[in-house]
DNA sequence: ACGCTATTTGCAACATTGTTGCACATATAG
DNA sequence: CTATATGTGCAACAATGTTGCAAATAGCGT
């Protein structure tokens, strides 16, 4: 049996936008992007809702995750097939604005006091990346 | 020489607003704020831009620090004078939403990539509360 | 106790992020 | 190729946060 589409594996229907965005992420494992990146880099001809919905799309498959970025602004990341259920740091550099996922590290273990019940964990370490530290010209 | 105001040491105008702000923070240890949250204790008798703006004055005082929360809404609460430059990870209830530091606690230290540099780290820890654990009525 | 002035406030307008309802368009099963 | 379940675009909306400017006021010196 032959996948019609390279993607049909996901149970749903590819469409333009899906199957960019798809392409997109797979293409720059562990870089996260926020809706309006990625409307600026599908060139804006996609309507905002629909990327809202894709994206919704994506995390209800499990193919992306979400991070909470500094002011509260959300980008999406693929996912690691390997350690899609462990929780991983992130990135972000304060200069050029990327966020990257650190995939190699795992987020540590923090006691709560008694009665309390972690479901999951946001760690967002915030500095300077090598490019950005190497570029003199900033 | 005596104290004019019981705030006077912040070296800003105590105002209305400012005073009930430093009150609630003062009041409410290790408890995070939002904005909208201000608002309502306050009894929306204060502009929603004057709010901000004293937020971000407390903010430079360095008398509250800033949590990064779920869904990109940021949250305030009162500096621990003794740690005031050492990070602690805040808890999240998902069910009653309350914002609570975990002061007893640091940050722990994660390796970056050879040329990157940390400034800061935001760890959100998410989940249920004692409180909401052990309300049988929910 | 009072006036002066630098600081604060309230208002209006705006930007950005994100959501929902509904009519129209289209991917794909048969 | 067609039918239809699914997806898209548009319009409207909600929430959070910012800025500019005129009016109000905290708290200084007198």
């Amino acid at each position: 049996m032959k996948n019609k589409h390279p993607h049909a594996e996901l149970g749903m229907r590819i469409t333009p936008l899906r199957d960019g965005l798809i392409e997109l992420f797979l293409n720059n494992p562990g870089i996260a992007f926020s809706e309006s990146e990625l409307n600026d880099i599908t060139g804006k001809s996609f309507d905002r809702t629909t990327v809202y919905r894709t994206i919704r799309t994506l995390l209800n498959k499990v193919f992306i995750h979400k991070i909470v970025c500094e002011e509260g602004v959300l980008r999406y990341a693929l996912n690691d097939k390997i350690n899609v259920l462990r929780n991983h740091p992130h990135f972000q550099c304060t200069i050029c604005g990327q966020v990257k996922c650190l995939q190699d590290q795992y987020i540590k273990d923090y006691p709560l006091p008694k009665g309390y019940e972690v479901m999951n964990v946001n760690l967002l370490i915030r500095g300077v990346c090598i490019h950005c530290n190497s570029d003199t010209s900033r």
